[in-house]
RNA sequence: GUGAUAGUAGCUCAAUUGGUUAGAGCACUUGGUUGUGGUCCAAGAGGCCGUGGGUUCAAUUCCCAUCUAUCACCCCA
């Protein structure tokens, strides 16, 4: 039956669109015209009685309440720490001004260059949705005249950044992230202070991570040092990869984060940032190792990490999850070409999962004043979300269940229903987390769900208890039952939960 | 923006070398128990086989395009 059916609609399809095309060819010549100058105007086309299937947009994500227990640990914990820290909340909005990112986070970086969510409102004024935090945060202490407060500022906040880039796992078009600020102050104890709250972040949450620290020095140090390197590449650049070629061009920094062996070699030979920095530079950083070495922080000294960000100064650091099971796989993966077997483990090994960094920041000490305000050195930290949150489904953290209410309350019959209506409402007030399901008339159904909550009693409202104002207590460990005058519920409920 | 792989039920996955009715486990609903959970048994619901086009008597299967995800670039958290 089906195919025979099949077949008229698929013919149907087919002719109601050849006529459909013949007739918006006829239309096409005057009114198409006019609809396109207008569709400038209003960019919301909707074709009515199409059909239409809703879909997130690309690199975009529901997260289910399920998902999000896991998020609100993270909020939780993490929040608690920056306080901790002696960071204060700070909300800033979603939109800003254009111009705000082109002259912080810089022209030249992608993020400003290719991945910006830009309009212009109704006002014509054009409009960014932020794609990162610091520069609506510095934006916000010049504006706010938080410069006047005792410095330094230590701010943090949260909420959703947009990129327009090309999604893959731990990379989302709208992503989440944790971010701290401490503005007004150069000095080394803040920088080594804000990695030592990265390492006491991540070690609260369980995830085992590893801190790379590097400076890539001021303007007047870091200007010489990378012509240096340009000449240095140049004269190489034959034995360099197509990539680091291109680079060379573009962003010669980056040739030494090069993964390319080839290029390794090279890069190992080549001028160091570390070795350039002037004085003031140098001892800086000096310090901030000084300190971090005092505070017991564990961090690897890469003097290949760069940071694409125009504002950065000084100090920059990225903080890498280190996988224990990867490691492990690698020894596997070795026996076992060894052995010459087992195509499943090499797949595994493959892809151990994304190598992406969970959170990274550093100085800038210059941007406050370039965006206007007092000169004010300052230093900044960012987190991923999104990538933390995989991190803990990686390295199989544990969080914590976060207990629920203990009494279900079920009912049996439409007059049961009408009085625990009342009754949910009653022991709400008088302070006693009660869950129900009124949507439900089995009471099997009830109990089962009561079951799957774990609850401790339950509750049972019957067409009897309600004429004899009693209500049913019933143990779900031991399956005792006990009847109960309604006026003493409270009073018996707190007993058997205490 | 470039290259590669994949897409079957809410989730995790089978099957079909192109052919009548696309399966399993978990989850969900109902019944066994007319007012009682965990175990068990039975039944049910849930699929335009990602979307659109092409080849064919016939496409979930072959071809093309597209969308989405993932991986490597690019870059970043």
């Amino acid at each position: 039956m089906p195919k025979k059916v099949k077949k008229p609609k698929k013919l149907k399809k087919k002719k109601d669109k050849l006529i459909k095309k013949k007739l918006i060819v006829k239309k096409k010549s005057k009114k198409v015209i006019k609809k396109q100058i207008k569709s400038k105007h209003k960019p919301v086309k909707v074709k009515m009685g199409g059909k239409y299937t809703p879909q997130v947009l690309r690199g975009m994500k529901d997260i289910l309440p399920e998902e999000v227990k896991t998020w609100d640990y993270l909020l939780k914990k993490t929040t608690d720490l920056a306080e901790a820290y002696g960071f204060k909340k700070i909300m800033v909005p979603v939109l800003e001004e254009q111009m705000l990112f082109i002259k912080s986070t810089g022209l030249t970086s992608d993020i400003v260059e290719k991945q910006m969510y830009q309009f212009t409102d109704r006002s014509g004024t054009k409009v960014v949705m932020r794609p990162e935090f610091t520069p609506s945060i510095v934006r916000a202490y010049i504006e706010q005249g938080m410069f006047n407060l005792s410095q330094p500022v230590k701010l943090f906040c949260f909420g959703p950044l947009f990129r327009y880039e090309r999604p893959q796992a731990g990379r989302y078009r709208q992503l989440h992230q944790f971010n701290l600020e401490i503005l007004g102050s150069e000095k080394a104890s803040i920088d080594a202070q804000i990695i030592l709250f990265s390492q006491a972040l991540f070690n609260t949450l369980g995830i085992q991570t590893a801190i790379q620290v590097n400076s890539l020095g001021c303007p007047e140090c870091r200007k010489p040092y990378r012509s240096k390197l340009v000449s240095y590449f140049r004269l190489k650049q034959k034995w360099l990869c197509p990539d680091c070629q291109r680079r060379l061009k573009s962003n010669p920094l980056r040739i030494l984060d090069c993964q390319n062996s080839g290029c390794k070699d090279l890069i190992s030979q080549a001028p160091q940032l570390v070795d350039d920095l002037c004085p003031e530079c140098q001892s800086h950083f000096v310090k901030v190792l000084e300190y971090l070495d005092e505070a017991n922080v564990i961090y690897k000294l890469n003097p290949y990490l760069v940071r694409g960000l125009d504002y950065y100064t000084r100090t920059v650091f990225e903080i890498w999850p280190e996988r224990p099971e990867v490691k492990e796989q690698k020894q596997k993966k070795e026996e076992n070409e060894q052995e010459g077997e087992d195509k499943k483990e090499k797949e595994i090994i493959v892809a151990p999962g994304p190598q992406s960094a969970l959170g990274g920041g550093g100085r800038y000490d210059t941007l406050v004043e370039s965006l206007g305000g007092r000169p004010s050195p300052a230093i900044g930290v960012a987190y991923g979300l999104e990538r933390i949150i995989q991190e803990i489904k990686i390295q199989k953290v544990k969080i914590p269940k976060t207990r629920g209410p203990q009494i279900f309350l079920a009912q049996i019959g439409e007059a049961a229903c009408r009085r625990a209506l009342k009754l949910f409402e009653d022991l709400r007030q008088q302070g006693i987390k009660v869950v129900e399901n009124l949507g439900r008339d089995s009471l099997k159904a009830q109990m089962e769900m009561a079951n799957k909550l774990g609850v401790k009693l339950t509750l049972i409202l019957g067409q009897q208890e309600v004429l004899d104002k009693t209500i049913i207590i019933r143990d779900m460990h031991t399956g005792n039952q006990e009847v109960v005058d309604q006026g003493k519920i409270a009073k018996e409920l707190k007993k058997r939960l205490a």
